[in-house]
DNA sequence: TATGAATGAGTTTTCATTCAT
DNA sequence: AATGAATGAAAACTCATTCAT
């Protein structure tokens, strides 16, 4: 019984030993979005990602591990597309850009915030997860790159010189959370709320 | 053979069905504060609330069941004081009634958040909790608390008439809800951040 | 699934609970017995014991524990013939009782000797022993059984008077002790040696 | 494909094929000797000998055979010093030899106990053991040294003609392996015993 | 004839649930 | 309408062994 990786995941991997990590990685993602976290046993991850149990072993110390770095592994993909925001600087309107901006980055969060909600239930999790994501690029956090575009409007003029951006984009960012974790709690797979309104609340108090 | 409860049970509940009921919800609420969610076991809430782990099955489908419900009645307690905060209407300035809401609900976050978060981890669990939350009081919604004092200060004049209300406190609502995670998250239980800027950001937008 | 003992364990135990724990000791000491203690699983036990697996956990802490109670429980019973040596003073010769003593102990140390030595192989296990072995009672150690043998015979004058009878008593039961560690790892169930020769040596040691 | 062993394995052992089987061998005693028995996996010992896992394998049938042939290769080295006694007839008292001889047999028996007895845990290690001890040279087995050095004594007058050399020797090994045991059960590292008075008890019997 | 990843049966332990008493 | 022992299916993790490379 012991040789070489199964067929199917062979062709995913080509054997590759980082190929099969990420392959893991991968399936442990799906588990958990499925399923949520607690059904996130070892036995589920192996079994979604085509290998024997003994063999998550091989590539992770053991399942905390591999949960923690499946989340964020999951998290980095995730926020790239949003880090673009600050180069719409000066086009469209300031409404338009941020609502594209919670528009975006709802559909990372309504990926991330499952994985991160769940990981408070395990306080070791939690702990290895902590430990993983201090190794994450700290300009990938999504406030800061809100606030660099609210600057990046400022110097283009269309910000007063004396609006507080930092205070906006914190406000901006704690709205696409709470948004998703509510979708999340209220549990039917809503369409994320547009946030029209509070948009307009907050860019109304930038410009005058 | 029906034994009665034990006296020590029977001497806080007097034996009134709904008094044992809560009772439990409230021991099964203190270990899942004392030892998280994954120590909640129906041994160990048995243990906490003096009885015998066949007795919960008298008073409660199954331990998710039991969870979901002690969560949702702690829920209840803690938005109470959060309550009176209409009442403030015209006292003070909007911003320091702002503020001590939002001092006052990350008080009670500070406990639910855990609370919530970690039935995250647990789709069926998550589902029960949705179940009983259909059933809370939409009134004590804090959102619907916060909008309810915005009105009163528009009703004495201390708001402009055509400021969104509604917007305003739903943003407010989602700074504390964003706050409360980002603490857990951290990990080190900080004080709660007071966030003045925000909350100046949104009163002048209300008043100007 | 749940409910009462199988039918054959009922039987003999009767329901009582002290009564199940005895059975579960000694269902484990004879798996120790027939397979080493290597092959002592907490499965193992429970099969020989006729009950399931958890049901171990509601009389013993771990399988350490359990392992640990079951040989010192076996202990005690096979020392109690032993002890009964001091009252033969003053009959036949005395190497004739030292034979008998030799014979004797023989019985015991063969089923106790594969217990001991095997706990030597898992640090835990020695630890979780010594603990359980503490509360024996040291009247019982054979070594003292036969220097107050020996004592005795001097009382009745058939030893002389300047004899070491403490040192001929250590070296009686380390005789014992010795061959039973041979006759296992030498592994026929062959007959003990009777040590003639060598109690002889004592004896004339002990009367001139 | 095949590769040569590391170079620090090859320049150890020149490539030879026993030399590469020896020194595995102590890998495996160096393992046993630090963790114990339990903690001796095939991984541990290949990681000790600074092979792959798999290698084992050409050099040994199974786990098993490969303790069983380190601890019999281990018990060689150590029963050498030892059988240097019979050469001090004649010098000192017998006493004082004796004391010595149990002095110097101490050192190996500390080492040689907890590696047989543990071995008595696993049954088919045990038979491994017995399957390889066959083949050892009884000449050294210790009592046979001793009973050489008793009539070495003998022949030079310094024994009584009519002693029983072969039940002293037996005796005085028995108690040396005796005390090899108690020490390593009652677990503090004990200094051995001395046993002046059992000796003097022995020797006593051989010269009257 | 060295390698080391894959295997899967095996380990100890936990725990929600049931039901005879 | 209380009890608590029995259950057995899970869980996470280990490890001797194999064999394609």
């Amino acid at each position: 019984m012991p040789r070489p990786l199964p067929a199917a995941v062979l062709a995913i991997t080509g054997g590759d030993v980082d190929a099969v990590r990420n392959h893991i990685l991968e399936a442990a993602y799906r588990v958990i979005d499925k399923h949520g976290l607690a059904a996130a046993s070892t036995r589920a991850i192996a079994d979604e990602a085509g290998i024997s149990g003994g063999t998550l072993y091989n590539y992770f110390e053991n399942r905390r591990q591999l949960l923690a770095k499946s989340i964020v592994h999951h998290a980095k993909n995730l926020t790239d597309p949003v880090a673009k925001l600050p180069s719409r600087a000066g086009k469209n309107t300031i409404a338009h850009n941020l609502r594209y901006f919670v528009r975006q980055s709802a559909i990372a969060l309504d990926q991330l915030v499952p994985l991160f909600a769940a990981a408070f239930s395990d306080t070791a999790l939690l702990h290895a997860l902590r430990r993983e994501m201090a190794d994450v690029d700290p300009l990938s956090d999504p406030a800061a790159v809100v606030e660099r575009y609210l600057l990046a409007e400022r110097d283009v003029g269309r910000i007063s010189p004396d609006a507080d951006c930092h205070a906006a984009a914190s406000i901006i960012v704690s709205i696409c959370h709470d948004d998703a974790f509510q979708r999340y709690l209220s549990g039917e797979r809503q369409r994320p709320r547009s946030r029209h309104k509070e948009i307009e609340l907050i860019t109304r108090s930038l410009t005058t």
